[in-house]
DNA sequence: TCTGGGGTCCTAGGACCC
DNA sequence: TCTGGGGTCCTAGGACCC
């Protein structure tokens, strides 16, 4: 039997922001672009559990969140502050806490766990394998001890979730959000899963959301009663995925070795615009940026991996009009690529045709431009 | 109220090769 | 002369995640 966890952090960028800035204590934090007094561009990168009480959350754009705290100031609640991210303190942050995870763990159960039983997932998220504890009991307790550690340590809060494979243990750490801790035994996946609705599976959208709810699937134990040839046919590969993940069945592993495969730089302006020295120079910077991060020796990355390329092969760039349609055009190289000016010549000549009638008929403005570098070695 | 930035994976058509 | 089938690469777009 395995025993998967999964840890996430709670609200993790605000949770930061306010622990290290007291005048902020109890407020409602609204980490994201700047609002600019309501004309701001961007959206909500994370509000804490005060901001969400006005309605705020993450992806929502940032105009709007002002609003909500315009409203609420009216009806005479504290106004939201707004910060923009700093994700180099985050990540020194995310560093620590996953510290602190390996250490108390070793300290536990010494030889039972180690690195490969970590996977860190995104900046405020790992899953781990605790499958060598033997016990959803020893697992709880380990659990129970880390988000004390991590409380005592870090002041900060977290959620985890225990299943039998990482599917519902992701889902399980989000159940008791914030501060729980939600352990589902091997027999009670089902009753788990059943009344909770779809959206909770990771990889449904607003998309798969509204094509299932159109068929009568609410619930993760409707879309159990859908026969896999039709999920099949409806959805592809996809489909055969969710009908087992409706069962609960999930058997990716824990630390599973994740290779960059892209390296991206993208800018929206804060005007629309078509003027090509404009654009052309932003574009300029974006690669030098991008070939940066390529070349960038021993750092390690999101994922924990060494980087260091050495050679790209296919060059992509962005447009994003004003009505926010989004095309991208790329180029794959007849041999791979080693300099910066390779990038720079490509992305020119791939972004030119956009600022007239070959690919921009009704001159549409350009709201934002994007670079991108793939097939690295 | 217009919608960030950095990623991953999947699909589908066409080219090309055997 | 009106035509197969499989494999792989390239390109463009779309859904989704944090």
């Amino acid at each position: 039997m395995r025993i998967i966890a999964h840890l996430d952090m709670d609200a993790f960028f605000a949770a930061v922001e306010e622990r290290d800035r007291p005048r902020l204590k109890g407020k409602p934090i609204v980490v994201g672009a700047d609002p600019q007094g309501g004309k701001g561009r961007g959206v909500v990168s994370t509000a804490n559990y005060k901001a969400r009480e006005y309605g705020i959350h993450s992806a929502m754009p940032i105009t709007k969140a002002w609003e909500l705290s315009q409203k609420a100031k009216k009806e005479g609640k504290p106004e939201a502050v707004f910060i923009e991210p700093t994700f180099h303190n985050y990540s020194e942050v995310s560093k620590k806490v996953f510290d602190i995870v390996l250490q108390t763990i070793e300290q536990v159960y010494p030889s039972k766990f180690s690195v490969e039983n970590l996977e860190r997932a995104s900046i405020d998220e790992a899953f781990l394998d605790l499958s060598q504890l033997r016990s959803m009991e020893k697992a709880e307790e380990i659990c129970r001890e880390l988000k004390q550690e991590i409380k005592s340590k870090e002041k900060l809060t977290c959620s985890i979730g225990v299943g039998p494979n990482k599917l519902i243990a992701k889902i399980a750490s989000d159940f008791k959000k914030p501060d729980g801790l939600t352990v589902i035994s091997e027999n009670k996946v089902a009753e788990f899963l059943d009344p909770l609705p779809i959206r909770k599976i990771p990889g449904i959208g607003p998309k798969t959301e509204i094509l299932l709810k159109n068929l009568g699937v609410k619930t993760i134990n409707d879309l159990r009663r859908l026969p896999k040839e039709k999920l099949e046919k409806l959805l592809g590969k996809w489909g055969v995925s969710l009908y087992k993940k409706a069962r609960g069945e999930d058997d990716s592993l824990v630390g599973e070795f994740n290779e960059i495969k892209s390296i991206s730089e993208q800018e929206t302006f804060s005007q629309d615009t078509l003027d090509p020295n404009f654009i052309l120079s932003r574009l300029k910077l974006l690669c030098v940026s991008v070939f940066r991060s390529f070349s960038a020796k021993g750092g390690s990355s999101f994922r924990g991996q060494k980087s260091g390329f050495k050679s790209y092969k296919t060059i992509t760039i962005t447009v994003r009009f004003s009505g926010f349609e989004t095309k991208n055009r790329s180029h794959t190289l007849k041999s791979e690529a080693r300099d910066l000016s390779t990038l720079e010549f490509e992305a020119m000549r791939l972004i030119s045709p956009f600022f007239d009638t070959r690919e921009n008929p009704k001159k549409k403005r350009i709201r934002l431009i994007g670079v991108r570098i793939e097939k690295m070695k």
